[in-house]
DNA sequence: CGCTAATCTAGAACAAGTTTCAGACTTGAT
DNA sequence: ATCAAGTCTGAAACTTGTTCTAGATTAGCG
């Protein structure tokens, strides 16, 4: 019934497997969302140049990706991806959770600094995202609470914990959001991320057994 | 040199006044919007049906307001005034600045959640405006501003505080989004608020002389 | 009152996201 | 090798935000 042999990388998760061919479109269109981000940020991402420079006919184009807020979303995926692997890496070297946080936060702002167009694509896409996009933002959402997590060096956190990197989540996005639409300084962005981080400091009143 | 007689009501700041008649266009507009809003949310909000709704043209309507995300800003900033209003009357009852803050919030949340594609529309808007939205949401969040620190009952409040009340307001744009987009329970969202209200209790370590 | 500049209207036109469709191409199974 | 089902292509059509234009109205001034 299925056509193009399928091939499971094991990658994906609930999704039917795709077949080499259409892993090498999907990884074409992406990487054409994100050159073109790269320029002009959200506007430049025009869904008939995708399609173009991925070589891949329009309809095509919708079919792995239902709208140009899937497509920023899954590129958002993808680029986390990286930046949670280059993370890895270098492990920030606070002494406390809070510092680790910022640390690692501050680090990852200074990357989004680098390619400021392809920030606001993604992220503008992020909260523009409608509820047929919520699967695809949760694994975002989940993939920056690893990250998070993995720089405070928990494992299995508390409720508390949770909430806290919650709230720090929030705080993150809007913030980079009035960084991008260039109503806060780089400065400014720093200074709430370094606020909100206070807040894991609560969730461990005093020493530990 | 200008038409139409200038009746300066001592509302706006420096654009330039408006005419009666210029006044109850620019009212009708908002009207319509959100009225439209509180159907259907963003989509629901096309210019042609806010400009047939409101008994102007199509071309006019974009004079008075340079794009859909402009308008719905505004209606946003409209619905503040009212909101600040009525919260103005019944003030908080908590014993402290965190606990009023967050009563406040819940007590805005739940108007929200009255009109939830009204919120939709204005939330999504407000987060999706670029720069040359940005006077415009900064007056929001202006007005936001004033309305925590209202909450907390300060005149001149510290850089900590403010620092704090930044961070509140990342917090309770993005945790709307959340609701919003079916991704956080409101249940969720009353507890996010809550924890980041913590933040205020560290601005005051302890009693003050 | 009559003039002049600005504003408003109606409607066409344009741009980009999204949908649709017929026909060519692939794939896995027989 | 052949076939049925699913996939891809190319192009047109549709939707809605935005821009443009020509002519009708309106406001303030002399």
């Amino acid at each position: 019934m299925p056509a193009e042999a399928k091939v499971d990388i094991g990658a994906r998760s609930a999704t039917p497997p795709l077949t080499e061919r259409q892993e090498a479109r999907r990884r074409r269109i992406l990487h054409a969302s994100a050159q073109l981000a790269s320029r002009g940020g959200f506007d430049a991402v025009q869904m008939r140049e995708v399609a173009e420079s991925s070589q891949v006919a329009l309809g095509t184009l919708y079919r792995y990706f239902p709208s140009k807020v899937h497509l920023l979303v899954a590129t958002m995926q993808d680029q986390l991806q990286h930046m949670h692997g280059t993370l890895r890496k270098k492990p920030p070297a606070g002494e406390t959770a809070s510092e680790r946080v910022a640390e690692t936060l501050m680090r990852a702002f200074r990357a989004l600094q680098r390619e400021p167009h392809l920030a606001d694509a993604m992220v503008r896409a992020l909260t523009f995202a409608d509820r047929s996009v919520s699967p695809e933002v949760d694994q975002v959402s989940r993939q920056t609470t690893a990250i998070i997590l993995d720089a405070m060096g928990l494992t299995d956190p508390t409720p508390a914990q949770l909430s806290a990197v919650r709230v720090i989540e929030h705080t993150w996005h809007s913030a980079l959001i009035t960084w991008l639409s260039g109503r806060a300084s780089i400065a400014q962005v720093k200074i709430d991320i370094e606020t909100v981080c206070r807040l894991i400091d609560l969730t461990e009143p005093d020493g530990k057994p």
